[in-house]
DNA sequence: CGTACTTACGGGCTTCGTAACGATC
DNA sequence: GATCGTTACGAAGCCCGTAAGTACG
């Protein structure tokens, strides 16, 4: 094996075109150099450097892996350099898993002034449905950071973000639409839209309405929870979802709850505190959760 | 510094995802990887593996050097293939000298089989007018191998390729056109072309010139041979070319010299003896140096 | 005789292996 | 208790510096 020592050796004798005065750069004895170079061509097994009375000039074999050498040396010092501009946060790839619902109102704002401001900081995101695999690709260490509602297991660090609302969607004919305040007990009295159980949805709300001793019979179900919404403004029947899932434009009618039924959404990261990723999650847990403004004042009214 | 061994240690254990694996590959004892990698974060100032119960995982400066490393192994690895198949004659870099007048007759073909035969052998061809300008790349080792007329003074390896003839050329109405055989001293009662001191073959003639008692008047000087032998056959002089400088449409008259004009053509190596360069050079031998066709027969008349 | 590189040899540091230890499941 | 990684310590090897040697002008 080739060690950087030598290669460092023979670039600086190519540079300056004399073993002498390369020992003096590098602040090493002139027989120690020597012996590097000759380690080096023992190793390649020709001579990279032609001996004449005045200095050294290289042989075309030295030339041709001059510049590999440089290349090996380069390579080497940016390891360094690399790693320590990750730990200093100016650098790195940051691998955001999200709920699919959070993307726009929540990391979106965040996502744009981070880049801003941290320019060398590669950022990817990952879009699913569920909150435990969120916590799966943040445990196998495929994710550095996972922002959704909270998983059923969690052993590493949680913070909370803020909470999000679940309300009642329904075509605006519906006869709920007309009450003020809907229960959980009413809405069973309908038909509803449920959650395939990949969507961690489906298993929170079938513990919550059982904690309730209520029990929905869905007419269908589904994976994402806009559609769910989408279904029931067209009149399948009524359907949870949480504010943020709701589009703008939503064209269906929304209820808030009697009592109002909230989850938490956390930023889940593993034990292993990277400065990047902290530094992310204060951001959010800095400008917290919003609640998508259109559909606030509809609420409110 | 770091080193490789270093490098390669951590690369074989982020391929593995476990140090003891790893250290079975490298055939290593696991302890001494693990101080291989504590150097390696000691020195970068981070942790570059989280360690977990079962195996260790990159963190994201892990993940960040990861490439640098690889390729300061591939570099460093590079250096050593690079050298062993220069040394061997399939890659490298020819830099290859010659008289202008060669380039076309000589070169030409030699380079186009050699190329076609290793093509990992980088050539670049430089165009000179002085033989000694031809040594002195040599000799300084910008030129690994020059072709030309035989320099004054050269200590190294000299290598015969061939000789060629230098002929009278001069304009078809001009009176020695008529004359089967030519003297020089025939030719110093005319107006002559000379060349410039740059030109070896000034210094050349004007030394064969005294050798025979005769001296020329030249009318004017030029670099380039072909250029004296345009301007003989627009009538303004004689002038003595090689045959190799002429052009195959050439429209003046040549006449052969009585005694017939030789020089020798050569090849001039450094004394270090290089595979490729002695390749080159026996190629050279073995072609030897062709009398341009439609000449050889004007000549043969 | 001075310059420039190589070889010879001894001291010091690094690297490696065996052994003992700590943590986790 | 089994697995995996770290720490402890002694031995081998490598790197370096001083000193002597060789080649060339």
């Amino acid at each position: 094996m080739t060690t950087l020592r030598a290669l460092e050796c023979l670039v600086a004798v190519l540079d300056t075109g004399s073993v002498t005065k390369a020992a003096a750069t590098l602040h090493l004895s002139q027989p120690a150099l020597s012996h590097q170079l000759a380690g080096l061509e023992r190793e390649i097994g020709t001579p990279l450097l032609e001996r004449l009375p005045r200095g050294v000039r290289p042989t075309t074999a030295g030339r041709a892996v001059a510049d590999e050498a440089r290349a090996a040396l380069a390579a080497a010092e940016r390891v360094v350099t690399v790693g320590q501009a990750v730990a200093k946060g100016t650098e790195g790839h940051l691998r955001i898993a999200c709920a699919a619902s959070m993307t726009a109102g929540l990391l979106a704002p965040v996502l744009r002034t981070w880049h801003r401001r941290r320019p060398g900081i590669q950022l990817t995101l990952t879009e699913l449905t569920s909150a435990d695999a969120l916590a799966g690709l943040v445990e196998s260490g495929q994710a550095d950071l996972a922002v959704g509602p909270r998983p059923t297991t969690w052993q590493a660090t949680v913070d909370l973000i803020g909470t999000e609302e679940l309300v009642a969607a329904m075509t605006p004919s519906h006869p709920l639409a007309t009450t003020d305040s809907v229960s959980l007990a009413d809405i069973s009295q309908y038909r509803t839209i449920g959650y395939d159980p990949e969507n961690g949805l489906h298993a929170w709300l079938t513990e919550v309405l059982a904690g309730h001793g209520v029990a929905f019979t869905p007419v269908m179900r589904t994976r994402q929870t806009t559609t769910a919404a989408e279904l029931a403004a067209a009149g399948l029947g009524v359907a949870l979802v949480p504010t943020t899932a709701l589009p703008s434009g939503y064209t269906g009618t929304i209820r808030r709850l009697a009592p109002p039924l909230t989850r938490d959404i956390v930023a889940l990261t593993p034990a292993a505190g990277d400065s990047a990723v902290r530094a992310f999650v204060n951001e959010l847990t800095r400008r917290g959760l919003p609640i998508p403004k259109p559909i606030a004042t509809r609420l409110a009214r």
